[in-house]
DNA sequence: GGCCCGGTACTCGGATACTAAATGTCCGAGTGCGGAAGG
DNA sequence: CCTTCCGCACTCGGACATTTAGTATCCGAGTACCGGGCC
């Protein structure tokens, strides 16, 4: 079980746009900010335009922007535009090649197996979906008001 | 985040093997139940023997066989044996390259996407850890009666 | 007849191929800006 | 000097390699049973 790492990338693009508020920024800039390959990150926040999480633009200055507000964007939101949105327990039924097994039967549902680690999957998909980019960005300017002007003005200037 | 198939395959068989306390069961025959390919289930029932959940033995009437209550075996000891222990979400700690980083900070600690993400882990790690192959069991055996009968009576004879 | 011993068949165990997916890169389509030309 | 138009530089977008992890298979090490030979 192992997530795409551009959901790290995507999380702190993120809570980044967060402190750009009503401005283009641009895959490179925001893949230079962490030093990440940028065409693999531009690839990333394609992934969020298509899920409606960021708006993008094309040409000179354009970039991307958040698409709504950050208290409307939950982590599942960004887990799922990344990563997919199929459960990661995939119950491939297996129960209907076992013996006495009813081909009509979707064992998805009425296997306990099935239905056991589904509930486990429920209750991390409703943690994520209860935290927004916003709760982060909050606690960031709480926990570390430095670093949030750091980056604010980090973006603002062209030099670090 | 896509788990270990095994992981299915893996939870099946240890029902399986509850209906047949005090016997060795051959990788074989519990492939053969399911139809799958008894070489790669002979993989993950060594991945569980190798974590304490399984007891193999070598050689004819050799097989598997639980090595502890099934009321001490949790979902979460079989997901980990099989898919490993790591998070699914790795926190690579990019805020080592960003400007104005602390080079010596811990950022799986304190980075706060990282604590949002792991907090969202741990309850789903809560969750399978809460429920025990012998709770599935129960629920089988008082769900489906005939089911459990017709597990045991196929194992208990070669044929089905 | 009973005991011992070797061969055999069967099991797990790990090393080895194969396949799919994640990771990373590249080039084309589209767009706004800047400058030059003309009025 | 102002307006218009053209070329350019920059952006996203998706198609194309590369690497890693999951999937599947095969053969060797070990062991208990079975049969024959010996006492």
């Amino acid at each position: 079980m192992k997530m795409n790492e551009g959901v790290e990338w995507a999380l702190h693009s993120c809570v980044n746009l967060c402190f750009i508020p009503g401005e283009a920024v641009t895959a490179k800039r925001l893949a230079a900010f962490y030093d990440l390959p940028a065409a693999y990150l531009n690839k990333q926040l394609q992934a969020l335009a298509k899920a409606g999480i960021l708006s993008s633009t094309s040409g000179p200055k354009g970039g991307f922007q958040l698409a709504r507000r950050p208290d409307k964007i939950t982590l599942l939101d960004v887990v799922i535009a990344i990563d997919g949105a199929d459960d990661a327990f995939r119950c491939t039924e297996i129960l209907h090649a076992g013996p006495g097994a009813d081909p009509k039967a979707d064992y998805r549902k009425t296997c306990l197996v099935s239905q056991a680690m589904r509930k486990a999957e429920l209750t991390y998909r409703r943690e994520l979906a209860s935290q927004t980019i916003a709760d982060i960005v909050a606690q960031v300017e709480s926990t570390y008001p430095d670093s949030a002007d750091n980056t604010r003005h980090w973006f603002a200037n062209l030099k670090s």
